[in-house]
DNA sequence: AAACTATACGGAGACTTCCTCCGGTTCTAC
DNA sequence: GTAGAACCGGAGGAAGTCTCCGTATAGTTT
């Protein structure tokens, strides 16, 4: 790679992370070039579809999540320790408005690189936690972290009830119906 | 209402639930008023914005599923009862792709007739079921809803899984932990 | 039934965003 | 230096949303 592309490629990918926490994910893509001093057509040569630059930016910021998987592999109450994690992956999708909705869909598979890190983070904790008889046998992690994105959806389309997010995640690892 | 106006207006209608099964609620409102014999101008009067379009057409599709509810809420399992209601919720939500994402944005009250509407039918379930002792107390309405939407739409983003809805709802329902 | 007026119609067009294409520029290796 | 591969950037086509206003028509009045 060129040193002029992989300066624009990583200004591209600043400028992007930026803007999709103050304005969402859908922001307009001309708008993250003008920020980061190219043109368009340098972000899509870059970044053949929004979720390919979605998939770049958010890559990155899941050595957060993994490192703290990693920690709470070793926590006293393996359910907690699953439950934590989940609620620091919807803390973390919830940063990005429109985020959790491009996880969710998965039929194409644009941002597969994302959602295998997550599942292999996450598969370990919670089969953890079965094994230790404190989680449902027949859960499986794809299920918890699709739970967990819609719960974020939900909470950022209601954003004047902050718990809303909280509520939900109780009602998931609860349930509905008297234990 | 003058009768041309009238007639234009039930054609919309018409045509626009057709579309919206068809084509997910996102198809182009040009289409719909293509499809129903009229300019853009027409439907844009009747209807000042897609929500307000959405919102007509689901408001009458209701009638079932408050029908739904009066029947069960004389059911021999309380809990049973709302749980059959909610999937029936779902599977309506579901025949419209990108309804239950309209849904879940409540931040504007343009969809808020289909929703209150939503929440007294259930609203009488739920606490038939709390009442029975069969459903935890603490548990609202709203939240159930929102929950059941999230899966929905977890659901449709991923069509080629048919059975995501009621594996999420399962889910939800007997919760992630043990007893 | 003719004239009148409030109401409704419809599509041109301004605006926005996405994405592609290609002429011009710049870096790098020799 | 210089050749040419790699890269840049913005014009512009396509698709969609929504507005505006001249034209058409339904319903009323005489």
């Amino acid at each position: 790679m060129r040193a002029d592309a992989q300066r624009n490629y990583d200004r591209l990918l600043e400028e992007a992370k930026q803007a999709f926490i103050v304005h969402g994910t859908d922001v307009a893509l001309e708008d993250i070039a003008r920020h980061a001093g190219v043109g368009i057509g340098t972000l899509y040569r870059h970044f053949p579809d929004r979720y390919s630059l979605m998939n770049a930016v958010f890559i990155r910021e899941l050595d957060a999540l993994n490192d703290r998987a990693r920690t709470l592999i070793a926590a006293d109450d393996p359910a907690d320790a699953l439950f934590v994690w989940l609620r620091s992956v919807g803390a973390h999708s919830a940063m990005y408005r429109g985020l959790s909705s491009a996880i969710l869909a998965q039929s194409d598979g644009r941002m597969l690189q994302c959602k295998a890190q997550l599942r292999e983070s996450g598969g370990a904790l919670l089969a953890r936690a079965q094994k230790a008889g404190a989680v449902r046998d027949g859960i499986e992690i794809a299920d918890l972290l699709k739970l967990t994105s819609a719960i974020v959806l939900c909470a950022e389309k209601n954003p004047e009830d902050r718990k809303t997010f909280d509520r939900l995640m109780s009602l998931a690892v609860n349930g509905i119906l008297v234990g």
